[in-house]
DNA sequence: TCTGGTGTATACAATCAACAGACAATTTAG
DNA sequence: CTAAATTGTCTGTTGATTGTATACACCAGA
């Protein structure tokens, strides 16, 4: 599993780390029923805390992403998500769009790029 | 200038006001040169400390999009912010779609949620 | 049962977010 | 020109968050 934290974003680690792994399971390179590698592994690839990693995958446990287990590791559960957070969502995306706007993109280059994101996100659903 | 704080936004407090008045540059009802509102005035307005508002007005200044001078208030200086945030804004922009299709919303849906938003943001430009 | 692998809990230091209050620069009233 | 009002800035404080280190607890297989 290939996830990278980037030191100048401003959101926590763990938080990358979640962000990033709901992207794989929406792309579907996570199946349903498919295991996690290890807090441990992925902590050591990513040269953090196993601490760090268990908090990501508590808050994708949350979400109702994902299954951990003690003892086990942690599974993927589903690919839909409690609806309870969709408007923080429409928010950040809202920011998203607004600092892109800000940068001077058209409107046709954001288009470009939203296409070409949910293109990658929605092909291979099931 | 009328702007809102959600407390279960998981952004800071300055980084949502930052965000709406990125908005409002965006959207062209805070026009270049124009007077932001007192950090005292806006803080009232939200029951929030000034410092609050303050650390939002110097991070829009950071960005290049408003200037802030002691005594004077601030200003509106341009519509077009320096360029090396575009990577971030990309990223925030892929984990609120990724958001997006996990809440279940289908690719259409979406789209229309980001035309609907690039409107209200792109339709004022000069 | 024991052992290796797995997540969890606790404790700690560093940083961040928000606040309160004093301070400094600028504008404006007189 | 000066004083007061207006405006942003700085310093310090508090509590929450972030990330780490270390020890603990659960699970599966030999």
């Amino acid at each position: 599993m290939y996830i990278t934290i980037d030191e100048r974003d401003r959101r926590p680690m763990y938080q990358q780390v979640a962000d990033e792994i709901k992207g794989l399971i929406a792309r579907g390179e996570l199946p349903e029923n498919s295991q996690l590698p290890p807090v441990r592994q992925v902590a050591a690839d990513l040269g953090v805390n196993l601490n760090t990693i268990a908090v990501a995958y508590r808050q994708l446990q949350k979400e109702g992403l994902i299954r951990v287990r003690h003892g086990s590791g942690a599974t993927v559960v589903s690919r839909v998500r409690a609806k309870h957070d969709e408007e923080r969502a429409h928010d950040r995306l809202q920011a998203a769009l607004t600092d892109l706007v800000l940068s001077g993109l058209s409107r046709a280059e954001i288009l470009a790029l939203v296409n070409k994101a949910l293109g990658s996100l929605t092909s291979a659903r099931t």
